[in-house]
RNA sequence: UCCCCAGUAGCUCAGUCGGUAGAGCAAGUGGCUGUUAACCACUGGGUCCGCGGUUCGAGUCCGUGCUGGGGAGCCA
């Protein structure tokens, strides 16, 4: 017999005979003569009650049903005979799968989320967790139909690379040698006899490869795990995380602004509307204002601004910040902060940076001193995105490698795309669990991936 | 990596001036009840983060290490 998911039985408009569930006791209550246990399968944050009569056969052994148990359940839905619920199963049989044991760590009660991290193997079975988990998944999802729907095409990039400086943070190195058998050349280490013949690293970016690709299919996305080995200890920062990189063909700065804000604003549209009940959750017990939030962010405008008059707003804006800014500085969190949580209250992008701050790949604009990159800044979590256009005229870009100083044989393949039907193209990065860190309201990163990996941590 | 805060029962926390440990919840037992974070009574439960020091005496003061959290930097 097929199990029925419990979102499916609560969301009926009409009783049904025989139906099976399966899931986990939330909790028990017993009263004379039959038992509540409220049954959870994942499937929704709702639990559904199951009513238990004594005269059930292995009654005893349902009265010893706890917190954390597994269970299959056969019976009738009919309607409640008690409030708070329409819909509770009338149990015809009751199997117990397994029985957790009194030192299960989940109580019928709040945890709070350090503790929480410390049974990360456990805590999707909670409903802040739960929920937040079908979210993460939804709005995977969501990435995936938005792209698709606009004819994007996506590119699976490789999480091994062997161009070991791209710019964006340090590197977990890969390889295959044993490290007491290092050897040495010239002072440094020998990886000719590494696993790829060269030094070889996690990536930090899909973009150089996504580019290749915007180049021959047009608009392309990726959408995967990316590393980073930087020592950061922050609640936004961690050494594993999701970013997506479309890359627009023929686009220009401008097209990629309005690609970033149509993403962002679709996302949380699509959260409201189709994580209702999950998302309500947050909005009741994280933060009372999220709905709202969320609403602003998906129905208005965001405020489009260069970098020069950001600076301009922030020098003229009578605030002692803790660090001065001036043109050809980058702007500090206090800056960010300033900006969208006070000024103006909403996400702001900020457009044509200082180009001594920004990436060789980033198109240099007509003023030799500005680069066509842009930053997408949410409150309460600063930078959610981060683009640019990319420089597609090959002596322009082969001048701004020497002046950072990067070897152009590395990048030959790179180099390579300027040389054949090179065309203007632009792109950006989200960080997928930033995202889901604006739409649910919870401030820690390490709450929104499954099992975090940050300096020094990486259990589970 | 730097700055700040914290670590006491399974969980969340209190612990006054340095005088040898407390609550709520959870758990166990019993009772009551179409209950819904159920309720009532009773019972058990402690390496006060580790190490060292000061002191007649340290959960409390000092040093140090570890772990966790917040902020900064780096960035998405």
């Amino acid at each position: 017999m097929k199990r029925h998911k419990i979102i499916s039985l609560l969301n009926t408009e009409t009783a049904a005979i025989d139906i099976l569930i399966k899931g986990w006791v939330r909790t028990r209550r017993d009263s004379t003569d039959f038992s509540f246990i409220e049954v959870n399968d994942g499937s929704c944050l709702k639990n559904i009650q199951i009513i238990a009569e004594k005269d059930l056969s292995n009654y005893d052994d349902i009265k010893k049903l706890s917190t954390g148990s597994a269970v299959a359940v056969r019976g009738d839905l009919v309607e409640s005979k008690g409030g708070g619920q329409k819909w509770e199963v009338q149990a015809r049989h009751i199997d117990t799968i397994s029985i957790a044991p009194d030192s299960y760590p989940l109580q019928k009660k709040r945890h709070t989320d350090e503790y929480l991290r410390t049974i990360a193997h456990l805590r999707p079975r909670t409903n802040k967790y739960g929920a937040a988990f079908r979210i993460r998944s939804d709005l995977s999802f969501a990435i995936h139909k938005f792209y698709k729907d606009k004819g994007f095409k996506y590119i699976h990039t490789p999480v091994i690379t062997g161009s070991d400086c791209e710019g964006a943070g340090e590197l977990f190195r890969v390889t295959t040698i044993e490290p007491d058998k290092v050897e040495r050349r010239d002072g440094k280490t020998d990886y000719s006899t590494d696993f790829f013949g060269k030094a070889a690293n996690l990536t930090v970016s899909g973009q150089l490869s996504a580019e290749m690709f915007a180049l021959a299919l047009g608009d392309v996305y990726t959408f995967g795990p990316t590393f980073r080995a930087e020592n950061s200890n922050t609640r936004r920062h961690a050494a594993e995380f999701w970013m997506l990189e479309p890359e627009i063909a023929f686009g220009d700065i401008n097209d990629n602004m309005d690609l970033g804000e149509e993403t962002i604003r679709h996302l949380t549209g699509y959260a409201l509307k189709e994580c209702k009940e999950d998302l309500g959750l947050f909005g009741n017990f994280v933060d009372k204002n999220l709905l709202n939030n969320l609403e602003n962010i998906s129905s208005s405008d965001f405020i489009r601004l260069p970098y020069e008059d950001a600076v301009d707003i922030l020098q003229k804006s009578g605030v002692k910040f803790e660090y001065e800014i001036s043109f050809g500085k980058d702007l500090q969190a206090e800056h960010e902060n300033y900006l969208t949580e006070k000024h103006f209250k909403k996400p702001v992008i900020l457009y044509n940076y200082p180009k001594n701050i920004k990436p060789f790949y980033m198109r240099v604009n007509d003023d030799d001193k500005t680069v066509a990159a842009m930053d997408i800044l949410v409150p309460g979590i600063g930078e959610l995105i981060g683009g640019s256009q990319r420089e597609e005229r090959l002596d322009v870009l082969e001048s701004r490698m020497d002046e950072c100083k990067l070897s152009k044989e590395d990048y030959w393949w790179y180099v390579d795309s300027r040389r054949f039907g090179t065309v203007p193209h632009s792109g950006f990065g989200l960080g997928f669990e930033r995202l889901l860190m604006l739409v649910t309201g919870i401030k820690n990163i390490r709450d929104v991936i499954p099992f975090p990996r940050t300096p020094g941590s990486i259990d589970f």
